[in-house]
DNA sequence: ATTGACCTTAACGTTGCGTAAAGGTGTATC
DNA sequence: GATACACCTTTACGCAACGTTAAGGTCAAT
């Protein structure tokens, strides 16, 4: 089956402007020219077309695709998991731009002031990057990513009804951890049974469990801005009290 | 607080020149401009910049944001509840992207690996049709998207090799379970063989294995009719089998 | 008086096309 | 054979939201 332009866009769902476009960047050439000096396509560039249109809807640039298609021994999963980064990244972003916006919220309810650099943190992007490079490596090598992943892993691992559990647990750590936080002493009652809770908690997702790593883990909550942001988002500082009940359950410090 | 423009600038994130081109379309002016023609910002200014980058975070065009914020009559709160619904959206929508990508990951990884396309053409079918389309959503809900995500990265970091196995694997369990379901007995060699085949294959879906785990998914192709209609498809009563037999080779229940 | 870090305007480059403009081609119909 | 009309072609400017030189003025310190 042979195409000409308007009937390969129809197709295609492009504009025959785009067409043109991939054949004057190279990403998609005509598999011939005719007398007339007409583009035609042949069923080779329909397969080419599908896939430049693939990885286009996944946001991918069309240098990129250009990469894709046009090595045939590109590593087209490296380029994804690239990808990947860069979305993973905007969405950090995105949580910190949230937290930010409640903050505000509450800003304009009078409840919390906010400093002028505060008012930027969602925005930061560099400073999340310089702080990635400065500490996230470190961190990692320190605690080890191997935990990260595995409990990634462990949490497949869970029926259905051990993922209710957690959850309910995780929202008992919230409730506690808010409650606690109020008295303002990582020693108090309420903030050591929040620290027994996230010993628990922490069980589901660690196969074996020791007082180090889990001191270790909860300064990693200080030190990581993602997590220190999530546990910060409705409370600024309680990141740093967490970290201080547990290192006064475990009686271990970092 | 007065600002100059790169005062302004590393404070807010943004570079300058993006300052001057807000000033340039009017959408941001300097507070006064000094003797010696530099740009200088004001409180004023820091508040309306975080607004516009705000909104510009959430694609909304810089004509659009410039009537935003040069409305006279603006609720501000209310604009910011709704910029979080947004936001929220908006990550929403990012997840679905990253959860695409990384399936589209493990399709490319697999047809470089796997040496027989049409087999990555029926893999890819399947994964990304059954899984997502059929199951997807519905199964993301009940069990919790992790799991289903942890899962997916599983099976997007198999080899051919390994594809291949779990594959045969599959079928290996079909048929002993087949002929095992026809003693009728799950505690006989046969059912037995099959459960522990299934703790095989499953060890290629999972990074640990507990017998907890594996009593409670048993359990799951019980209860979900989904599971239980693949089981049932030949040999109606399969699924209550192979669980009774899991429940019997693991020495647990649900 | 000379750095060096600031600031200024001006103007072209970028991505992924949309949108003319100006013209050639193919086929049907009058 | 003229005309109409739907195709096709290249060329080229426009868009958003800045990035990136270039060419030059200002400020504080040495």
């Amino acid at each position: 089956m042979e195409y000409t332009i308007q009937k390969l866009a129809s197709l295609a769902g492009v504009s025959t402007r785009t067409l043109r476009y991939y054949d004057e960047i190279g990403i998609l050439k005509p598999a011939r020219i005719n007398s007339s000096g007409y583009r035609i396509y042949g069923q080779e560039e329909v397969n080419t077309l599908q896939q430049i249109l693939f990885y286009r809807e996944l946001g991918v640039g069309l240098d990129s695709i250009k990469d894709i298609v046009t090595a045939p021994s590109f590593d087209g999963a490296k380029a994804l998991r690239e990808h990947r980064e860069k979305l993973l990244e905007k969405r950090e972003q995105l949580d910190l731009l949230i937290s930010n916006v409640d903050k505000t919220i509450a800003l304009t309810e009078g409840r919390i002031t906010m400093s002028d650099k505060e008012k930027f943190e969602g925005f930061k992007k560099k400073m999340v990057e310089d702080n990635e490079k400065k500490y996230g490596k470190e961190i990692r090598e320190k605690y080890g990513k191997e935990k990260v992943e595995a409990s990634n892993a462990k949490v497949m691992n869970m029926t259905q009804e051990q993922y209710e559990e957690v959850t309910a647990l995780a929202e008992q750590i919230h409730n506690t951890l808010a409650e606690a936080f109020k008295t303002g002493d990582p020693a108090s009652e309420l903030a050591q049974k929040a620290a027994d809770l996230h010993k628990q908690w922490l069980t589901y997702y660690w196969k074996d469990y020791s007082k180090e790593a889990h001191a270790g883990l909860a300064q990693m909550y200080v030190d990581d801005e993602r997590f220190t942001a999530y546990y910060d988002k409705e409370q600024p500082g309680t990141a740093v009290f967490l970290r201080d009940a547990i290192h006064i359950y475990t009686g271990k410090k970092i």
